[in-house]
DNA sequence: GTCTTTGCAAACCATTTGCATATTC
DNA sequence: GAATATGCAAATGGTTTGCAAAGAC
């Protein structure tokens, strides 16, 4: 069985992961991986990220056409993206109600939603 | 100056998007305009996108992982993109009150908001 | 006729893959 | 010790760019 060996390498970047306050970019993922672990290579980044997601261990977020990772377990939430600084947080709050299963006009059945707030962060808003 | 000039690369491209019921892909662009206008290069299609999007005229829409192109001018509006078929449409309706200005927990300033659902489209539904 | 746009091919750049070496169990 | 995972470098594939020829005005 491949994917199952305990390495320092996968270790750190499910702790990276894990240790965020939003998704991260792959390039995001990389440094400060390399911060724990100098010598990491970017393939065993990206390897990592696929295997982590295919186990459900993370997920994959699309965002303004950048693709971020989120550690998974954090049950239903959504995203913040500031207009300013550009980070990407995770919000714990949803302002849809969608039951599974509701219909829309034109016959469109809803099985899940995904929403993203765009706007400004705390810490620009302060600025 | 620049990207003023009317070509029948730039008018069909645009009605390639004018006519779709939902965001299209950049392959998806290409395969529909070169219906119309065979010996059309992908070049031309991204340097038109671009062009396009810059002059408000289209806008991209990420959506897992891929960029969506979409007529402009739709008024606000969501996206549906169908499990089975994976096809995305256009909706007209918005499950979301939120005002721009609303703050939310954490000194988040919501500005703008973007919806996606998933589930089953009405053919598909049927079928 | 001048300036812009196009198509082609080359260049780019993020991601993936092949392979020899290092690591886990 | 056998099998898996890593790092490097090469390959890939989508997107962008340089440039000569075609097209718009």
């Amino acid at each position: 069985m491949t994917g199952t060996r305990s390495t320092r390498q996968r270790d750190v970047i499910a702790q990276v992961l894990g240790r965020a306050p939003g998704p991260l970019a792959v390039a995001e993922v990389f440094e400060r991986a390399q911060d724990d672990l100098p010598g990491l290579g970017i393939a065993t980044v990206y390897r990592t990220l696929k295997l982590l997601t295919e186990q459900g261990r993370i997920h994959p977020v699309t965002l303004d056409g950048e693709t971020l990772y989120e550690a998974a377990g954090k049950g239903h939430h959504h995203h913040f993206s500031c207009n300013q600084c550009g980070r990407v947080f995770t919000l714990h709050t949803c302002p849809v109600t969608l039951p599974s299963g509701t219909v829309y006009p034109g016959g469109f059945v809803v099985e899940a939603h995904e929403v993203t707030l765009y706007g400004q962060c705390p810490e620009c808003a302060a600025g």
